[in-house]
DNA sequence: TATTGTTATACTCTATAACTATA
DNA sequence: TATAGTTATAGAGTATAACAATA
């Protein structure tokens, strides 16, 4: 892959982020951030607070931060850490789950409008490139 | 293109934002969106103020700034507009050309590095994808 | 002494509101 | 009166530094 695809590939992706962002703003006050942590207890199960700092490639004290938020919000729920007190997991409440059933669709109806646009060879792209992209953004 | 997948896209996008941002840290304290600008100018021509906030979506207000900082750094000047006194034309130095053709590899280093440890399958899925990420982001 | 997490604080990026100048 | 651009200000999101508690 040559240097100016990889940059080209750069440019989609800040500005894309840009975009996304957006769409976040009417929303139930849940941003991107908190939406992808939330995601990811969901998906993962229970984590320690500087695990999800390191999954999300943030810093503990941001980390703080978004979970204090999805407490509020009564997504999140913390349990004490069976033999290390100075850590606490963080767990995913019934509410949050029906909040992420219920929302997903309508938090990626930008991006679900404009892919549904593409042309089929151009979704089909966009499909493979997903799993890739996640890949590469989980990367150490 | 399913909903999971649209929304695990958007994850991706978010996180992969995220962390290209960390990488223009260090750097010549350009950042995204000032790159993102220098690179739609060196390759469209000169577009004015309000042209370029349509095209990178972003308030005017907030481009007058990426406008100042490049300018500090030699890297656009201004035109007068032949007709409209309000209007004026920003355009690229030769300092940015050079800029942009000395640093673009080391701006897509972390990407470039990632990339090139995939597998071959993974990069051609990659590559045919940045095309239409690039079109869904420039999308009205 | 090292690690986990929080508090306090500051910085970066972008937005809105109000303004000036020109059309 | 409408449009292009700027100035002033605010807010969201994330970082660093310093701290407390536990290992």
């Amino acid at each position: 892959m040559d240097p100016q695809t990889v940059a080209t590939l750069r440019a989609a992706i800040v500005l894309l982020a840009r975009r996304l962002r957006h769409q976040f703003a009417g929303d139930e006050a849940l941003n991107a951030t908190e939406m992808a942590v939330l995601g990811r207890i969901a998906r993962c199960g229970p984590m320690t607070p500087s695990q999800l700092a390191r999954a999300e490639h943030m810093r503990p004290p941001s980390m703080t931060k978004v979970i204090d938020n999805l407490k509020k919000h009564g997504f999140l729920r913390c349990e004490p850490h069976p033999t290390d007190g100075r850590r606490y997991w963080v767990v995913c409440t019934e509410a949050a789950e029906a909040f992420i059933a219920a929302t997903t669709q309508a938090r990626s109806q930008w991006l679900t409008i404009r892919v549904a646009d593409l042309s089929e060879a151009d979704r089909r792209d966009i499909c493979s490139a997903t799993m890739v992209l996640t890949r590469l953004a989980e990367l150490p």
